[in-house]
RNA sequence: GCGCGGUUAGCUCAGUGGUAGAGCACUGCCUUGACACGGCAGGGGUCACAGGUUCGAACCCUGUAUCGCGCACCA
């Protein structure tokens, strides 16, 4: 296959092995084969997302773990799927809707809306699903699965029947964060706090009984002073407490100023504001309890599109709230009791997809008390699941430690209804029905839809049928963000073992957050967010794959730069270029043996590290630090197999033959047997491009050749030894300004007899004309360059100004000068020579003796040129 | 406020007790029969700061600064 490109091309190449792989049904995951199984899940993508750097490290790492587990054996299933992804879905047809035709979910009705949305999910649903295979991901895609699959769907309905049976899930009027944009209630979890700037607005109120007696309030909202029912004071707090029990006049409406009482509750913390606390319980989940522990009544001043309502008075019914906020602080001023106004910085949560502030809301839910939690808990810390990297475990202790119900119904139309009936304007608990059928007549169902993420936790198990979840659940490993550990980790382990008795996974594998250069995270708004089909491209699947994982260390933010892919792609390409130069020897040998051989002994140095290069892999894989194996085969490759081995193979190819030539080729196709599948993982395009190239399957695919082991082969101290050496003649050849492509005759005086046999690789590697064995050195100007196997003779016979070669020696001299004096302070401390190890004190020993040797050889060297 | 993580070369990052590393960028030489997406050689770092432990600290301990991320918050 001599016919190999002069460089790699990666678009030529991968869809025509993806399309063969694919073909193959190499991916189909039989329960029925004897291996032991590996599975994974992926975690599904919103049917509405498009192809991220994040998605891209999430599931380069699964497809890692897939494909390795292939060639170490196993029967490997690696489900794929996408998430129905409640509101962003329907906002996004909803958008949609508006553009296109002007109307709004309403007005063209529940069911032909849920049409419309299914109609977007079958044209674009499938968007980053041909995205990962772009990347070649090796997913079983006949078992693709969708989070409204109708079977999945009656699965979410069942646990929901389930569960309430259980009693694990009540309705309950309470305070639940609500997104006016959205127009439907949210989990704890997807309220976000950011810092707000805004102001701390003071004003007083005269107490109705103390005539004279004022009390100031400060608040941030004083849009919802309309739906105050009292004031609270801390009854320990001696400026006040003699006033609970008092009253003063609401201030807003001003057409209905009623009297409210002021009550006392430890709540009220003395330090902050003016230790007056006004309190609202139909909009701050604090004032609520306040509100219901001292039976205050509840005012809801606002309409869930977060505008105010008739119960705020003229002037505030209808306008937003924050247009409300304006109003209420002229009211205030007006009425001459605003105090003062101070810039202030409060968090404010936010709602995750609509981006605004959220509001709190007494509403109607659905809650779930979540079912084994202390299972759950206990599943992590003793060990059944292992977290990567642990410090996550803490994270998730917490938040089990801290856990509150889960509100789990949404105001949305896209998801999974609410299996619950009731007749026909008749609410009332008793006649309730949980059940996934309709009751019969008159009978109508809840109108709400389930929190996207009470479909998700069911992903581990609900995606396979009995056959599957026999062979390969629990699963092997996740592979996720931590940002999503509460709402998709913590929750599977507990539905995992709620419904199957058993934990989803045996492993959690978290991954970095893929930031840009300044650190910012990547987002549609920044523009900071590479595509990567553009890499894929520019660069190869192969080249991002490997690109990206080398810098992303276990668990670590990583900070994209195109740069890292480019060197991904450079990889890819000297791999190629390597296998290209051993296509042009000649058919190779896909069961070469080296050990029938006679191997010289760089060649069985090579092999000594590449069984240790195979031994660190492993390590490195045990704990998933992919970015480890990245770098061993990147070094092993490049430095040891390229730069050392194929530049010294070079002499034996180049010259005549026999033998040597023989073995040298056996380790390299040996070798080159082992990279490839070694690299497989990671690039899976190029290796199996070159694995058919060079006739290594005999048509058979690399995916299932066998994961390599150490063969037996020890590294070499003499090869390292001579490598040094050369590296510094070849120092020696730039100091002296001699360009490198200039043919000199060179003579070296060995110190070591195996040296002798490696002369014409040794000349090959210096680009020498010749070496010259000599017993005495030379009488002619010459650099004198000591090394472990000798000293070599460069002659410089014309070619250097000898006084700029004296000035620089001389330069050097001092520099070594400083090193001795280093190592002797140390030598001289009697306390180091006391206690530290002796083999340390012998290292720092033969260190000073490295230092004299070099400081006599400068010596000799200036003396020499001088003559 | 509590917890977690980061701070190492111009840049992106490895490196958990024994002479500070890689790639890119930079300088010089080289298009030598795999590769210029390349080769050889070189310059460049008081390892954020301050204490401590140790013969010895980038690494272990304590504290500080700073950046980021969680969690909980006071109107």
């Amino acid at each position: 296959m001599s016919e190999l490109t002069k460089a790699y091309e990666p678009a030529v190449v991968e869809d025509r092995l993806y399309q063969w792989w694919t073909e193959s049904g190499i991916y189909a995951a039989n329960p029925a084969s004897p291996k032991p199984g590996f599975s994974i899940v992926i975690p599904p993508p919103n049917v509405t997302g498009v192809l991220t750097l994040g998605h891209v490290l999430n599931n380069t790492i699964q497809d890692i773990l897939a494909r390795r587990a292939r060639q170490q054996g196993f029967e490997v299933l690696w489900l794929p799927g996408t998430d129905h992804a409640g509101i962003a879905t329907q906002t996004v047809v909803e958008r949609q809707l508006k553009k296109e035709k002007k109307l709004t979910r309403h007005d063209v009705g529940r069911e032909d809306f849920l049409k419309l949305v299914w109609e977007w999910k079958e044209k674009h649903g499938g968007i980053i699903i041909n995205q990962l295979k772009k990347l070649g991901c090796s997913c079983d895609w006949a078992r693709e699965r969708f989070t409204m699959d109708e079977a999945y769907a009656r699965k979410v309905q069942e646990v929901f029947v389930d569960l309430y049976a259980k009693g694990l899930i009540y309705r309950g009027k309470r305070m639940v964060n609500w997104c006016p944009v959205s127009r439907t209630a949210l989990s704890d979890e997807e309220v976000i706090p950011k810092p707000q700037k805004g102001f701390l607005y003071y004003f007083q109120l005269e107490v109705i009984e103390e005539p004279g007696t004022f009390l100031e309030i400060a608040t941030t909202r004083p849009e919802t002073i309309m739906g105050d029912t009292a004031l609270a004071v801390n009854p320990n707090d001696p400026r006040y407490a003699r006033l609970i029990g008092k009253h003063v006049l609401r201030p807003l409406p001003t057409e209905e100023r009623s009297p409210i009482p002021i009550v006392g509750d430890d709540a009220v913390d003395f330090d902050f504001g003016t230790g007056v606390l006004k309190v609202t319980p139909a909009h701050d989940k604090a004032d609520y309890e306040i509100g219901q522990r001292h039976s205050l009544p509840i005012i809801d001043i606002m309409n869930p599109d977060g505008t105010l309502n008739d119960l705020a008075g003229d002037g505030f019914a209808g306008l937003d709230r924050f247009e409300a906020r304006v109003e209420a602080v002229e009211r205030l001023k007006e009425l001459g009791i605003l105090t003062r106004e101070e810039p202030y910085e409060n968090t404010v949560g936010f709602s995750e997809r609509a981006d605004v502030p959220v509001e709190p809301r007494l509403s109607e839910q659905w809650f779930l008390k979540y079912p084994k939690t202390a299972e759950a808990k206990a599943a992590v810390k003793d060990g059944l699941i292992r977290f990567f990297p642990d410090r996550w475990e803490k994270v998730y202790d917490h938040w089990l430690e801290n856990i509150q119900d889960w509100c789990i119904s949404r105001q949305l139309w896209w998801g999974h209804r609410i299996p619950v009936w009731t007749i026909e304007g008749n609410t009332d608990a008793a006649n309730l029905k949980c059940q996934i059928e309709s009751p019969g007549e008159g009978w109508v169902q809840d109108s709400d839809v389930l929190d996207t993420w009470f479909s998700s936790w069911l992903w581990a198990h609900e995606t396979m049928d009995a056959k599957t979840l026999a062979k390969f659940y629990p699963t092997s490993v996740l592979v996720t963000g931590p940002d999503i550990i509460f709402f998709w980790v913590a929750r599977m382990i507990m539905a995992g073992l709620e419904y199957t008795g058993e934990v989803p996974f045996r492993e959690v594998v978290f991954t970095g957050i893929i930031r840009d250069k300044q650190g910012r995270k990547m987002s549609k708004s920044l523009g900071n967010s590479p595509d990567p089909l553009d890499l894929i491209a520019k660069f190869g699947a192969d080249g991002l794959r490997f690109g990206l994982l080398r810098i992303a260390p276990q668990g670590q933010d990583i900070r994209f730069d195109e740069n890292q892919i480019v060197e991904g792609r450079n990889f890819c390409n000297k791999l190629w270029n390597a296998c290209r130069f051993r296509a042009m020897q000649g058919p190779l040998d896909p069961q070469a043996s080296p050990r029938d051989h006679d191997l010289p002994l760089f060649c069985a140095d090579m092999l000594g590290r590449l069984d240790e290069t195979i031994r660190n892999v492993d390590e490195a894989y045990t704990s998933h630090r992919f970015s480890e194996v990245a770098q061993a085969l990147y070094d092993f490759v490049w430095g040891d197999f390229c730069d050392r081995f194929i530049e010294t193979a070079k002499a034996d190819f180049f010259g005549e033959g026999g033998p040597r030539r023989e073995a040298t080729l056996a380790a390299m196709d040996f070798a080159i047997s082992r990279i490839l599948r070694l690299l497989h993982p990671f690039t899976p395009f190029v290796t199996e491009e070159l694995w058919q190239g060079l006739g290594f399957g005999q048509g058979a695919t690399i995916q299932l050749a066998e994961w390599p082991t150490p063969a037996g082969f020890p590294i070499l101290p003499e090869c390292e030894n001579a490598f040094a050496a050369l590296s510094a003649a070849r120092t020696a050849r730039s100091n002296y300004n001699i360009p490198s492509n200039q043919k000199l005759n060179w003579q070296l005086q060995v110190s070591q007899d195996w040296v002798i046999g490696e002369l014409t690789a040794l000349a090959s590697l210096l680009n020498a004309k010749e070496i010259e064995v000599v017993t005495a050195p030379p009488e002619e100007l010459s650099a004198t360059v000591p090394t472990t196997i000798g000293t070599f003779y460069l002659p410089l016979g014309g070619l250097v100004d000898v006084e700029a070669e004296c000035t620089r020696l001389e330069g050097e001299i001092n520099k070594v000068d400083l090193e001795i004096s280093k190592v002797r302070g140390k030598l001289a401390s009697t306390t180091f020579v006391q206690n530290a190890p002796a083999e340390v004190v012998d290292e720092h020993r033969s260190r000073e003796a490295g230092w004299i040797a070099r400081r006599e050889t400068l010596d000799a060297a200036v003396r020499g040129l001088r003559g």
